[in-house]
DNA sequence: ATATTATTGAAAATGATTATCAATAAGGAA
DNA sequence: TTCCTTATTGATAATCATTTTCAATAATAT
């Protein structure tokens, strides 16, 4: 169980959210979310099924997009469009976490810039928004989204 | 041309958008903004299509996407996934215009609510980030999107 | 009006995601 | 442990939004 392994062992947070849930502990739930423990951000579906077919060879592809739908659905995951035709996950690690950030994407060349610089200031806001929109609008707030679409720096050098 | 035809006249400012990139403004394209301008937001392609072929039985849905790509990479248009498997498309009608607004999305069924509540505040925030951001990361940012994800009160209700 | 070429639309292809379904394995009971 | 129930899996086929192809058409410049 190499690096920050996501609440290890057997008492360890999404094993108590999937037993609460009335869901199974298996291999393949567990590689998963080791795989995108251990991974970079922003993996499709097939990038996870390829990591996870290395440790666990007898995985199916729809057994990833199953169980990552239940992770979205459990919110131990967020899934992300980018744009380029196929999803992204990564693990949330909670709304108010060191490891929250939001997204830059270049809209020529699909390139993703993770930031977390002013992210306080924003968290701040967001919460306020957060609060009122609940209250206005009777919405159950679990988690946003924050992206910024233009140039990157090389496209935008490119474009003269 | 009714309601407010979005920079109506051969002289408006989409039309000299197009002249300027060299695009040509065609039937279709003048009868996909209309239907755009006049429409509720939120489209799929397909519902474009049909409101354009109340218009001009001869369009073809391949045109339609065609043109919203081409819209969407002109600044135009936004493109939305609100992940019900199609991708949405409303007028942009520019960054810091009185229509712009973020989204609240329902992850049980699907509910979209447009709020511009708080939104002031927000595009304060948005356009300071947006400027340090393209300080330090050499970005040209030209929009963003705001969403938050959670349940609607209805939903909300439904689980207890 | 003519030439150039961007644009269109029908049809076929693509490709990510989902549905099916028989086989398997988790977790609870005994 | 062993047995039972049923959630889960994985191979396969199906779906369906979006793209590609390509010959025909129409928008602009001259
Ligand atoms: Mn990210
Ligand atoms: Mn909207
Ligand atoms: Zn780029
Ligand atoms: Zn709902």
């Amino acid at each position: 169980m190499p690096r920050g392994w996501y609440g290890g062992g057997p008492g360890g947070w999404w094993q108590r959210q999937f037993r609460g849930g009335g869901y199974r502990i298996t291999m393949p739930r567990q590689i998963i979310l080791q795989v995108l423990d251990e991974s970079k951000r922003h993996l499709s579906a097939e990038d996870i099924y390829l990591k996870v077919y290395q440790i666990y060879p007898t995985i199916g592809l729809t057994t990833v997009y199953r169980t990552l739908e239940l992770l979205v659905r459990m919110g131990l995951v967020f899934k992300f469009d980018f744009g380029d035709g196929r999803a992204r996950y990564e693990l949330t690690r909670g709304d108010g976490n060191l490891s929250h950030h939001h997204h830059l994407i270049c809209t020529n060349c699909g390139r993703i810039i993770d930031y977390d610089d002013f992210i306080e200031e924003e968290l701040e806001l967001i919460k306020k928004t957060r609060q009122e929109l609940e209250k206005k609008y009777g919405f159950e707030i679990r988690n946003h989204t924050l992206q910024f679409y233009g140039l990157c720096k090389k496209c935008k050098a490119i474009k003269e």
